[in-house]
DNA sequence: CGCATGAGGGAAAACGTTTTCCTAAACGCT
DNA sequence: AGCGTTTAGGAAAACGTTTTCCCTCATGCG
């Protein structure tokens, strides 16, 4: 009976006695929030034994010990700070997600499903908008590790030497969308490009569209690379295929101005293609307006298939096609893939599907 | 010179001493990620010196001294632990921004502007999506306060039991674009929504739309009940009062649901009005699909002016006139509501603007 | 010479957890 | 009665910082 009461009397007929309550150091969390050390005086237990209900941990607590304890608890509003069992545990219940462009609705869209996954699980996500650019995301890296995040979730990774360090590392990574630009499988949730890339050839062919087109993004994302190389096998089988001169990107950074431009050059070299596949609905958005200008619409004249489908689409661009990817798996699969050790560096394929919105245009090949 | 190497000439010549280096406890961060103390041994200085060089307390450390551990923070690749400063200083950099629906660009893009502005300041912000619950959002309260958040935005506070104590509690709260339903008139970011109400009012009124109505969500939202009351307010000085049967919503949670349902009340009762008011782009989204099945368009058949204006309206939403919402401007100013001990009380009003992508409809009064 | 002052820097005390030891009963067993 | 074993729970050691005291020189000034 060294230092604390203990009263086994008194305990076990529930009583909480006032002296109980009292010869505790009176620390009544001096610094506004409550800690477990009031906790653990108003209870009149030890703060390991506070910190072994809070947690859970079996044979450890009586029945009544612990109800005395979930009393305080609830009674002061206890809620433990994460730094201090962070700093103990080595380890943080953050999960950092880098995102390439929180602009693009399609991964604010994941963001946001990987948000409500995580919590779910306990976990808090912080958000990192990195651009596209190599010294912004080995910032955030190097900012995310001094957080001690539980891991790291790159939604479109771009190459940088932080990048590659920390892979080497071991750190807890998780690429989604787009695969490491530094090799080696580390845990990948996304979708199967490739064949995507061959629906939408097939859709575009099987319409009867003859002359067909390209416009992509960055090449350095597998993604954008696995869809066309998709894409472009299909229509070469079907016996469309297209010259190099029918893909083609746009020296911009925003996904908008590479259609708008991209398109822009596909006009000046004369009648339109009949079909185009859009490597994102943003690059489509891009190519759909500068077509309105010029006098063109779709799918009258034109179909155009995007890729992303954000459901915003359903109400802004009942013209466009598109390969809807399933933003609200990804939350659960991210969170598996952190949360789940055995298959953690399994690859998790999501399923996709093409949205068809137009019908296919009348025959005109007449006039 | 107790415990601690100290030889000054050797330090004035700036050698870097093998032995300096090794009578030290070897501490060569055991624990992966190198520490505080591994940089001190390196350096050849106590945990203190390092910490105020890193912290930059003037008049604390020689030229020399801050030379070699800056020296050895290089070398180790050191950055400090956030947990450990978090625990120490009873307070993290982490900002927490709790949204009411990530799935809305608009408040996607004010997200993304404000993890700019924090990061700048070395915050780093933490997003939660609410939902627009109020229980969610009590959840979210506790959660950042165990997390000890220097500061927790609210993009569109509702109201809900946490969220009145914490304001009650002097927790650092910054309301951007609703104001605090609990009255009390906290730090808050947005726009002047009434005189936009009026200024779109003058709008409509001014291309002749004679026949008007306003399309709102829930009406708890102080912005959109400012929108409102300035149209309402400047419509009927202009003569153009609105019967109350004009103003509508929908029992829908989704924005783009109740434009559509409000839409479609609006077409059974006969004729569509001239000009609609949609107290946010969603609504006008539902609202325009629902036109479109109608086979009326817009706007050739009658005006249609949205709220917020995402810069995506411009691609895919030509036929909206919108009022747009100066985000980008958004991130700066939470961040100085934030760091800013002054002014901190004070309201940030920032500039909106009216923007009129179409046309007036021809005049087909006649027909 | 005496003495305040200031610069430079170390020791150690927090900060709030979790977790590893320990210890003391109580509870079977033989 | 003796002896493992389980149950309940306390003490104390981390975890990695920041910050408050100190202490020691050197310097300037009367």
């Amino acid at each position: 009976m060294r230092g604390y009461p203990f009263d086994p009397v008194a305990r076990k007929a529930g009583i909480a006695t006032f002296a109980r309550m009292t010869i505790r150091p009176a620390s009544r969390h001096p610094h506004g929030q409550p800690s477990i050390a009031s906790v653990a005086a108003r209870a009149g237990v030890s703060i390991a034994t506070v910190s072994r209900v809070v947690n859970g941990v079996a044979n450890k607590a009586s029945a009544e010990t612990t109800a005395r304890v979930r009393q305080a608890i609830l009674e002061l509003g206890y809620r433990p700070i994460s730094a201090g069992r962070d700093l103990r545990q080595r380890s943080s219940r953050i999960v950092a997600l880098l995102t390439a462009n929180l602009a693009n609705p399609a991964m604010a869209a994941i963001a946001a499903a990987a948000e409500a996954a995580l919590r779910a699980d306990g976990l808090v996500m912080v958000l990192c908008d990195t651009h596209d650019r190599p010294d912004l995301q080995d910032e955030y890296l190097l900012a995310m590790r001094a957080q001690r995040a539980r891991a790291i979730v790159l939604l479109g990774a771009v190459a940088s030497p932080g990048l590659a360090r920390m892979q080497a590392e071991g750190e807890t990574l998780v690429f989604v969308s787009r695969r490491s630009p530094h090799g080696t499988a580390t845990p990948f949730v996304g979708i199967d490009n490739r064949r995507a890339g061959t629906e939408v050839a097939r859709h575009l062919v099987g319409r009867g569209c003859a002359d067909l087109a390209v416009v992509h993004g960055a090449l350095s994302s597998s993604a954008t690379a696995e869809r066309l190389a998709g894409f472009r096998a299909e229509a070469r089988r079907l016996g469309c295929a297209l010259p190099p001169r029918a893909i083609l990107s746009a020296a911009a950074t925003e996904h908008l101005e590479i259609g708008y431009q991209a398109m822009s050059v596909l006009l000046r070299r004369g009648r339109a293609p009949t079909g185009i596949f859009c490597t994102s609905d943003l690059i489509a958005f891009g190519a759909h307006r500068r077509l309105l200008e010029e006098g063109l619409a779709v799918p009258r004249d034109l179909t155009l298939v995007g890729f992303d489908d954000s459901p915003l689409n359903d109400w802004v661009a009942p013209w466009l096609d598109s390969v809807r990817v399933p933003y609200d798996s990804f939350g659960p699969a991210i969170a598996r893939a952190i949360a789940g050790s055995p298959d953690a560096d399994a690859e998790t394929t999501l399923p996709h599907r093409l949205i068809v919105r137009t019908q296919p245009p009348p025959e005109r090949r007449d006039d």
